[in-house]
DNA sequence: CGTCTATTTGAATGTACTCAAAAGCGGTGG
DNA sequence: CCACCGCTTTTGAGTACATTCAAATAGACG
């Protein structure tokens, strides 16, 4: 794991949180300095259930699933981050409470990762972050309303429309029984779904 | 609308806001001024959709659903809030943006409701509500959670028994089809659930 | 009492699941 | 380089869960 970080690196996470708060040349670099880059291996851990949430983990490159596991041992994914996402438990992150869920690279993944001690300092340091936590959490809870509505009002037809349009371009890059958890389906059925749209596009 | 409120309606704000934060007698006073005390008759609509969110209403007594309606026009009810329960879209109220929900009475309900200009000034003039509202917000945030994960993971038997442990004698007060739609089931198979139950319980 | 809505019931249908087996695909070691 | 292993994906048959539609019954309210 080298710390260090190159300057493209730096300037996705700067746009990303340029989408929210402006930062001046000083306060940038306050930021980038408690940014830590990671390199993960496909199917490297980066949050085992149970465990405390302490970092923020920003996709530079590469994906990750964030995911629960059912009584019956049955995983779903509850989102995926690839790059330009944001992936942590914000109840763990922000309770310091054992998290309910686990985080897993699904491909060899980059990550800059903030620790909560250094948000916390960014928060004293530039009160503007606050509001960019407080956005990126919002927008979490309206992401999440989302899904309930989606899955509560479409059935999985239209449920994997609506991943492909949130996700452009992922279904081809990760196993399909991870699309099917997500959709909240079997892996045999989503087969089955794929089939009928191929064969009602070009009959 | 007659906005004086009584000593017992004052205690029982109190208590639900006490388990969060602790207020002094003046802070609590202060608190008591910014409330207003309204009586909405059954079906009274308290946010329409489209509208901007710029009440929290506390339920007195009564009982509130809050629902959306999907492109064919059925309404799903997201959450209900009977006594003790807070109802506003978190979304609208924080952005100031149009709601997606709207809110009606369900029963003859009386509520407490505090202006969005109030809140802010609450968090100037004693800032332990910001940490008041910022709970009420994660809980939101976890309830939801909960739901998705349900909704994936449950089917609707025993989705039918965690809404009964969630709102405890609700289901004796509500109309069922109100019900089957916060489980999303048709009415008819959320009467034929209830049948089975009955059956299996005293065969 | 009559009207309107909610609930129950049943039959036919559709959606998605389980189980089982075959086919595809990627890596690894001989 | 190829053969084999393990994992993913596909396919199909049979089944369970939940819906739609239609009609009968029960409740609530004016």
């Amino acid at each position: 794991m080298d710390p260090r970080i190159g300057p493209d690196t730096v300037a996705a996470i700067a746009a990303n949180v340029a989408r929210t708060i402006a930062l001046d040349a000083e306060e940038l670099a306050l930021f980038a300095s408690v940014l830590r880059l990671r390199e993960h291996p496909r199917k490297a851990v980066l949050l085992s259930r149970g465990e405390v949430c302490r970092t923020m983990h920003y996709v530079v490159e590469g994906c990750i699933k964030v995911f629960n596991v059912d009584d019956e041992g049955v995983e779903h994914v509850v989102k995926f981050a690839p790059e330009d996402w944001w992936a942590f438990d914000i109840e763990s992150f922000a309770l310091g409470v054992p998290c309910s869920y686990g985080i897993e690279a699904i491909e060899a993944t980059r990550t800059l990762g903030i620790g909560k001690d250094d948000m916390e300092m960014l928060y004293r340091r530039v009160p503007k972050f606050e509001r960019f936590s407080r956005i990126l959490f919002q927008n979490a809870y309206i992401a999440l309303q989302r899904r309930v509505e989606q899955s509560l009002s479409l059935e999985a037809g239209e449920r994997y429309a609506a991943f492909r349009r949130k996700y452009p371009g992922l279904e081809a890059r990760i196993p399909q029984k991870l699309v099917a958890s997500y959709l909240g389906v079997t892996p045999e059925f989503l087969s089955t779904l794929r089939r009928r749209l191929l064969t009602e596009e070009k009959p």
